[in-house]
DNA sequence: AGCGTAGGGATTGTTGAACAATCCTGCAAG
DNA sequence: CTTGCAGGATTGTTCAACAATCCCTACGCT
């Protein structure tokens, strides 16, 4: 094992202790009901239920509302005054306004790496070689919504390089709000196979050191995705949701 | 804390709780303690005992933690496991990356305000001069929290003519966790002054529609406003803490 | 003395029930 | 067809009690 590999090993490790110290029951139904949302089973506009999902989490309704406010905090639901809390239904208003907010944030990001003090170590852009090999692992086993997962990984990890503990809570909200957007879209190949491709470009331009280029190039990339999304999302017919 | 200074901290509590009658338990103890916080009773590091609380803002434990949840989403509170809630205390490394995330939303704004397809209208920057007005006649009063407060309020309305509410929930969360360092700074006028004349000058170059003169100039802006408070922190020798 | 460890006290985490306030549904009157 | 009004169901809020955890102190050991 290479000694950067151990480091990734050791990074897993505390990750999943951090995991285990912050068990508060109310984490764990939030953790359950996150991945029901971003996984589709809960669609957008779907109502949940208080006294249906204390009896299927277990917990009492106290601490499932609890488990709603860290959601609703997070985006992916959104209270009702006296009705209850729903899915969102995002519409393309929502997508520009997500990705107006990614560009912003992760251009500036890779611009940023050109005047480091300490210049970036290499090591530092493995998670990001590993998410691309995933992605390209699932597309061949045809899973393309682990290809999705494994993209927004992708980006995730990109933020991540400005080692600021804000913008990665942003881009965590940001991108779990745009993967319920996904779940709306019929053809995921046609949504994310393209990317798979112009993440190791951009991967490679960053291993290079050409900054400058890859802020450039991940620009267009944010555009074009956007404008991909904003597409299928009028092939579909479907419509920005009355604003209450 | 010195026990006398706590005792006339909950007088302020018990008198706030006479005065509010309107408005839900869970809010009205968050508007409280959100006062409380932002107007500096409650130090940085301070622990928020709740059979304290709840005596004096008369609520029950849960409607307390409630209002817990919602100061802790505005990142006016941070949660210990088990250990409780606590006013947190941040460090120079905070101040570096609010103000990183201040400048790229901030700026980004004022440019994106010259490609608009109907021109901003000139009354959208009705509050923006309100503000500045606010301020003036506060510094004329020495009452320079009040400078502070309206100078935050300008930066507000700026993002506010993105018309993004992501950006506007973010810009909220940024402030607030800015005004919790201006409470360890122990000359008010000396931070907030400046900014009056400046903020007004921004303004008369976003009325003559100068905005990328206006970008750049809030760009200097924010970065003398971060190395101001920067000099401050170093002068009272204050450290990041070690993180948890 | 120094160190590790067990117990006690205090604080937080979680629960379930109870009651109030509000919304939705269906029906009847105009 | 619209309006108004019960009735039932759901959410909003509170409370008191119990369980789990942490901190501090005292004890025993080397």
């Amino acid at each position: 094992m290479t000694e950067t590999g151990r480091q990734a090993w050791l990074r897993t490790v505390a990750a999943d202790v951090a995991r285990l110290d912050r068990s508060s029951s109310a984490e764990r139904a939030a953790d359950i009901l996150r991945r029901s949302i971003t996984e589709g089973a809960l669609p957008p506009g779907a109502q949940l239920s208080e006294v249906e999902l204390t009896e299927v989490l277990e917990v009492s309704r106290n601490t499932l509302r609890e488990a709603f406010r860290l959601l609703t905090h997070e985006g992916l639901l959104v209270y009702k005054l006296h009705r209850g809390v729903f899915v969102p239904e995002l519409g393309e208003q929502d997508v520009i306004d997500l990705y107006r907010l990614r560009r912003v944030l992760e251009v500036d990001v890779v611009r940023g790496l050109s005047g480091r003090d300490p210049e970036l170590p290499a090591s530092r852009l493995e998670p990001l070689h590993d998410d691309v090999e995933v992605a390209e692992a699932a597309a061949r086993a045809d899973r393309w919504p682990a290809v999705g997962t494994a993209n927004m990984r992708f980006h995730e990890h990109l933020i991540g390089l400005a080692d600021s503990s804000r913008m990665d809570a942003m881009t965590g909200r940001l991108l779990a709000e745009l993967r319920l957007l996904f779940h709306v879209i019929a053809a995921p190949r046609e949504l994310h196979e393209p990317y798979i491709e112009r993440n190791r470009g951009l991967l490679e331009l960053l291993e290079a050191r050409k900054y400058d280029e890859a802020a450039e190039d991940l620009h267009q990339y944010l555009l074009d995705s956007e404008h991909g999304i904003l597409a299928a999302f009028r092939d579909k017919g479907l419509q920005t949701p009355a604003a209450t």
